[in-house]
DNA sequence: CAGCCGTCTTGACGGTTGTCCAAATTTCTT
DNA sequence: AAGAAATTTGGACAACCGTCAAGACGGCTG
């Protein structure tokens, strides 16, 4: 009888642990997604957690409650993003029944998101430079562009399967080809070049129908 | 005899000027040289025109006195890098006599310039980044990544030459293609990924012969 | 030699940073 | 309802930042 209690009172002691737990973690998601809003806009080297703290609806303390560190704070964000980017163009995919459809959507997409969010996009590549001195975000970033990759061979596969071909591109390559044309066009997108966008889509509209 | 007095005054003035000038800003290159190399070890964001100083022969009022601001401090630095980089793989270029001997000096170089200068190299990648913040940085950092693609072009279509071929791609598109190669192998060099050599080397040498 | 000029050193400034903490407040437990 | 625990607040702290300026130094000119 004692121990059937002890048992169910642990498992009540045990409940509320994992749910204080999610809560916790629920919490720590907020602030990260009101910290990206101020990264987004001021880059790595200019953010301060006095200055996320402003932009947002919570005092600078809070995050220290939350993060033990500054890193850690920005670990979260990353890992955040990550969850939000990487499916992107799956809707896309699923949905296309033929070559053209997956082009277009693929276009579209691609647009609209060096349109409406470039900011996110200048702070990924931020973040992933960062990871080139900084240690501690290493291990995200690469788990981030491995995800960003399957990505890609996911539209890139898709599009030879609809035309019975096959990539003939390791996804590795082809991953290279496109974030180096991504970064490229962000860059001057940002910088005002009215081609930026244009010049994107004619490269990939002339690119993927040869590899795939 | 005046004037002729006088014209041969305003010259030597001139010239004692642009002598000056001249000094002065071979003192900014020596200035810009010594922030790169901590420039490199730490990154934009952690590094301060103190740390620059210290690390260096100078102390920190002579960047002041050189510089303006921080920002031409570094506007210098990222234009001297320029000049080092643009050039590297001319000689191989230039010398090599066949397809063979292109690929193999253009992979001996990329794999010496991968494990002998990644700070410099991530350094330019956040750079790059930067330029996605600060306005600042587009200008010079946009001109620098023509450069690059310009030197890429120049391997490419004498690889293509050399085998009675033309490049089959543009420019733009090859540049990203082996900028975003270089980016991922630098990452994951950096992170102690003894593969990220081989994978790189690997790759190109598939790669260079379908394109070119 | 005196005076000037370009160069450089040194220290001080106001402001910002990450971090920490004591107290106030809210939420939960009993 | 009362006490405990979790959360939040806002301020204090030392360290650091970019910038600046007063003055020292050394070479050159007159």
């Amino acid at each position: 009888m004692a121990r059937r209690a002890t048992g169910a009172a642990q498992r009540v002691v045990a409940a509320a642990e994992v749910l204080r737990d999610e809560k916790f973690n629920a919490r720590r998601i907020e602030l990260a997604e009101a910290a990206l809003e101020t990264l987004g806009e001021l880059g790595f080297a200019r953010t301060s957690l006095r200055e996320i703290a402003q932009n947002s609806a919570f005092t600078h303390g809070v995050f220290h409650y939350y993060f033990s560190d500054k890193l850690d704070l920005i670990c979260c964000c990353v890992r955040h993003y990550k969850a939000k980017c990487v499916t992107r163009y799956d809707e896309v995919v699923a949905s296309a029944q033929n070559r053209d459809e997956l082009m277009e959507g693929f276009l579209a997409k691609l647009t609209a998101t060096l349109e409406t969010e470039a900011r996110m996009h200048r702070l990924w590549y931020d973040l992933r430079s960062q990871a080139m001195f900084e240690a501690a975000f290493r291990k995200d970033v690469l788990e981030i562009d491995k995800s960003l990759e399957a990505m890609i061979w996911r539209i890139a596969s898709r599009y030879a399967e609809l035309g019975n071909k096959r990539p003939a591109s390791s996804p590795a390559a082809l991953y290279a080809l496109f974030d180096g044309l991504f970064q490229s066009a962000l860059l001057r997108h940002l910088a005002d070049d009215k081609k930026a966008v244009p010049d994107l889509l004619d490269e990939v509209r002339r690119l993927l129908p040869t590899i795939c």
